[in-house]
DNA sequence: AATGAATGAGCGTTCATTCAT
DNA sequence: GATGAATGAACGCTCATTCAT
């Protein structure tokens, strides 16, 4: 019984199937077969049909993931202005994706931490952002004089150490305090 | 040609090109194969017949490099009184050991990420010794108010996220400005 | 060269090979290497391809053999109504299988053997026939008043220590003695 | 440190323990390392310097057993005269064995289905006495006329399917009605 | 009489990928 | 757009045995 569905649904059908899968056992148990029985498809010759190898399809789940959380990243710091409030609103808002898209979190880290030549470009993009707020912050007098780069990766540590909003809330002071000196 | 030594040399040999290997490949890289290859034994049988299995493996590779750390980190510490004086001492000398002992530090992390039931004992065996210091801190009126928990951990998180002495140094006057605040 | 036939044909040729192979050279030596070798087949991996494990491949040669033997010995009990007659039937059915399915039964014993979960179920399985046929004639007044269970499993007992046909005779004899006493 | 005792003492002590992990585990599960285990012994060098092979010690076993099985039945049935009280009294004597001697009974099944060559000596030798007893009972007109060697073998495999005491007194009901006749 | 150390061969299982329609 | 079938390589682990004192 074969089933025909267009290139770009059944894409996104293995794509989320397989951010589930990468969150629940880790990437390096994200087999083909794992992602398959998830998914509830006929064969693991469907992923090999689609994406040109596992690599590729990391990649998918990747971008896919990172196009999630940055989009309610935007929707979330939209319209703020104040750089204080900005810098607890990023630091809270990331952290309150851990609970609205565990699994994509969870997936980001997994395969930066597992595919080692990414881990470096998953950080600068996104420690960028946060620089350049923090960078604008300073040249307002309202941010102390610190190393921006530092303290943006910093934060970007912390919140990856965070287990809950209250957690949340705590780091957003400790680094306003740091910010504000 | 058969080489015989004594069990604890050849224990410490395999435990150290483990030690190696993983923290060039990663855990899970890390087979029997690379490490005998590593080693230069003459086959993963004699990993076998030393451990009783892989996890014995891994934590006699943890056990060694968590001891190798530790004596680092008591030695550094040592004779350091004021609170100030220590956080950095602390920060600074985590950071240090990625130069002077990497394979050790990469290993434990390895390790930690990927026997999950590990992670959280690890954590708070790491975490414990420095939140009783930001403590007695504040008790002492050097330290502001914060929550030591959530310092003590995003302090454990930035040293992570360090990779040089540079950056060491700015992480240290960073967190000492949040908790002088 | 990459030889392909469809999985019931592939199924068939493997269940067909192990049964061979476990009746040959029992239960624990019949590895996937030896099977393969018998059914001269490409590689181990195609027996993991077919079935799910190695439980999985012994059920499937239990379930072809026991169907197989079972139809003899419908086929040649049909029609047999008196109790006698069946029970001499019976008897010397069983036996006979020995010479015409050696290794279907050699199997079935091996894998009852080694499967210790199973051997209580398949006891049951086969003696339950002949217990109701038992019961039945005594209740004809044409058996003795014994235990139905234990005769029904010492004569399956005294089958399985059968080797040839004339023995199957005597045995038929002795226990239509035992049973009409 | 080194613990010296006889040859004899240390053979005994390791026949003791393969012989009980035999009947716990099976013959094909009674390895090296778990005797030693089960023994308390330092290394399974201690085996193989005590017996030349693996065989060696399964031949040690079944002797031993056999040797202590045997003692047994004659004593009990020492001074029984008349042929049905020794028919009745081998068939209970024998199944009495499992309660009394549960590892020593299953160790030499297990050694006797999973040594095929020793098989039919085992079962002759075991066949042998009952045998003699059958036919001299023929002789007195005690037992009405059937193959000694199908009844004798018949009796043998029904002792092996019992599991109680209360089985064994069927047993003997069973076999004094088919021998008597 | 005993020991410590080492070993090659084999086991079932899992992996992502490829062949062939 | 989708499938069924097949594959070689690698994995950790266990086996009885042998080397060398």
């Amino acid at each position: 019984m074969q089933v025909t569905v267009t290139e770009a649904a059944r894409r996104k059908q293995i794509t989320e199937a397989a951010t589930e899968v990468i969150a629940a056992d880790g990437y390096q148990r994200a087999s083909y077969a794992r992602i398959v029985e998830h998914a509830g498809l006929s064969s693991t010759r469907l992923i090999s049909y689609h994406f040109r190898d596992k690599n590729d399809l990391m990649m998918a789940v990747l971008i896919a993931a990172i196009g999630t959380v940055d989009e309610r990243m935007t929707a979330r710091l939209d319209g703020v202005t104040d750089r204080v409030g900005m810098l607890r609103g990023y630091i809270e808002s990331q952290v309150g994706l851990l609970r609205t898209h565990p699994a994509q979190v969870k997936a980001i880290r997994e395969i930066a931490q597992n595919l080692p030549d990414l881990a470096p470009v998953l950080a600068d993009f996104r420690v960028g952002r946060l620089a350049r707020q923090l960078t604008q912050g300073q040249r307002e007098g309202v941010f102390a004089e610190f190393d921006v780069r530092v303290m943006a990766r910093t934060i970007a540590s912390g919140i990856d150490g965070a287990d809950s909003e209250d957690y949340g809330r705590e780091l957003a002071d400790l680094f306003i305090r740091a910010c504000v000196g």
